[in-house]
DNA sequence: CGACACCATAATGTATACAATATACACGTC
DNA sequence: GACGTGTATATTGTATACATTATGGTGTCG
């Protein structure tokens, strides 16, 4: 009974609801600054407030969205002051991970990535951001497993999602970048399979300092110093 | 009228309670893996499910809780492996917000940082481990205030609340600990004061570093390898 | 005696009703 | 005409009632 197995996954409604807000933040449909009203929300997803309260607290935690107590709940703003934020905790960050899921030593390591690599590569034959998108998540996610580092998991859930939004406005600017992205998300599964885990941290840190500072001026130019 | 604005202060449930049971929990007055139902939490503070749900689900965003879906909610077990992935994540991002506070020219900046060392040298003369706790947890306040990094003061509020609790746990197994960690906080504070960002995250990180080496055979003889 | 099914119970998850508060607009006063 | 006060309204915050589910015990059947 595949519906009975639906209905069983999305019995956390929080999480859903947060998971589609984010993906709705994150590609812009829901736009900077917009207000969130929790009957609004509560009424488009045909739920009561009690879930979508528990929803805006994980957005919350993730950064997408900011509170104000009694005032109400907005979509975080973007600004170039963010997005350096966001990119300089992530180079160290990342870099562990890198470090850690290059000295895991699971079997099926290097057929994960393989496929993954594969899956990038055909998203960005067919110029679909939005699969590349969710590849790239799914790579993560693959470090995730492979590092075996809940704290470091959670501290990046709350970087990367934001990161997200700023790379798919830098990709909508400006194409060439996702590109780049490839280059350097192969790469570092290249760095990880090797299994040198000083190399692929020093590799992964060097790669997003560099991705920092090229989307940088796009980014200069559609939010201000902020 | 002083009440009213005590009344005002204290308008935020959720947070006021999440912080109440932090101090429980970071002081171990509620135990590693102990369960904590809801129900209980809103009797023993006088209110409802509703912002006690809130207060829980903050303590799970700091790693303070675990909580599985209808299941329950349980204070984080302490484990080597944990503590070794919250300093392995504290030393670049300590580093981070070290150089931030270093390169800032507030002020009042030497002021601050010169009570606050008086403060954590009373606390040690006098051996009140909680005063200690209370100034250092400041002097983190102090570096996020100058360094103005909120993506940095978010990822470290959900490490050092759990840190804290392994450091509390050190202390009362080896009091001498207190005595590295006043040094190291000192010799921080000291380095930002200067305003060399690049030596003051260096330094920063090796201590850091330091200390964890140090503390870490006395949580290896507490909890095994976890 | 063991295993499985059923049910009681307790806790979480959701919906709804009520309370408190921030905002905006209108009214009156100076 | 400008400013301040009061009130209406919308929205968040809290309490409570109801629904769903995980768990442990009991009883029966093999």
């Amino acid at each position: 009974m595949i519906l009975a197995r639906i209905q069983k996954l999305s019995v956390a409604i929080p999480e859903n609801l947060a998971e589609m807000l984010e993906e709705e933040i994150i590609f812009g449909r829901i736009k900077s600054q917009e207000r969130l009203t929790e009957e609004m929300v509560a009424e488009r997803y045909g739920v009561s407030r009690s879930p979508v309260r528990e929803a805006l607290r994980l957005l919350e935690r993730d950064g997408l969205v900011v509170r104000e107590a009694r005032r109400g709940i907005w979509v975080s703003p973007m600004s170039q002051r963010d997005f350096d934020e966001i990119y300089m905790c992530r180079i160290p960050l990342e870099g562990l991970i890198a470090r850690q899921a290059a000295e895991s030593d699971h079997p099926d390591k290097r057929a994960e990535y393989d496929t993954l690599i594969a899956d990038l590569k055909e998203a960005q034959a067919k110029n679909d951001v939005r699969q590349f998108f969710i590849a790239d998540v799914r790579g993560s996610f693959i470090h995730y497993t492979l590092a075996q580092n809940k704290t470091l998991m959670r501290l990046l859930a709350g970087l990367e999602k934001q990161a997200l939004r700023y790379r798919f406005h830098a990709y909508e600017q400006n194409p060439k970048i996702i590109q780049l992205s490839l280059e350097d998300t192969t790469r570092i599964c290249e760095a990880i399979i090797e299994g040198d885990g000083e190399a692929a941290q020093k590799l992964t840190e060097k790669l997003i300092h560099e991705i920092w500072q090229t989307m940088r001026t796009g980014i200069l130019d559609s939010f201000g110093r902020g």
